[in-house]
DNA sequence: GCCAACGTTGGC
DNA sequence: GCCAACGTTGGC
């Protein structure tokens, strides 16, 4: 049985299309610099699977599906001085971070705007809409997978013909 | 571009 | 160990 997530990444900087066009469709995740999401990303097992949140879209929203093909090892980002994810408390002896590796899955017909998850009564404990919340990493609850499954499938929203 | 909600840093 | 200042995230 595998582990539920919700990875976010700003579309301006690296998109489901991104990653669906990337060499064999997989790509590292690096540059998670927060403590409690590099702890969700160690916990991950290959198999996992995750959705794919454009943070900083319009609108926001889930957007599809990828698969945890690699569990963690070292972030080495962090330390290269030259990345944007360059941090000096690291180092190849004493990594602080972690990164994980995914494949593309999955791209929904039509993307689940923050909006509509919030209009969805099984998902009003969901991580993702709770006030505040700014995690880039998440654990997602199997009701909660399930329930934004059927979502998906369910196409768009009819328009009201009135 | 604004700003609320958090997380981190560092002086004391 | 407190907490003010600062930095970041991310919806709006």
């Amino acid at each position: 049985m595998p582990n539920y997530w919700l990875l976010k990444s700003e579309p301006s900087v690296f998109s489901i299309d991104d990653l669906s066009q990337s060499p064999r469709q997989t790509t590292c995740w690096e540059g998670v610099r927060n403590y409690q999401a590099r702890n969700f990303l160690r916990t991950m097992a290959v198999g996992d699977l995750a959705f794919f949140y454009h943070s900083n879209a319009d609108p926001p929203s889930i957007i599809g599906i990828v698969e945890i093909v690699k569990a963690a090892y070292p972030d080495h980002f962090a330390w290269d001085a030259k990345s944007k994810y360059f941090d000096k408390k690291s180092s190849p002896e004493n990594p602080s971070w972690s990164m994980i590796d995914v494949k593309f899955l999955e791209k929904f017909s039509t993307p689940l705007s923050l909006e509509r998850l919030r209009s969805i009564k099984a998902l009003e404990h969901m991580e993702l809409l709770r006030k505040g919340t700014r995690l880039s990493v998440q654990p997602v609850r199997e009701r909660e997978w399930k329930a934004i499954l059927k979502l998906a499938q369910s196409g768009p929203v009819e328009k009201k013909t009135t």
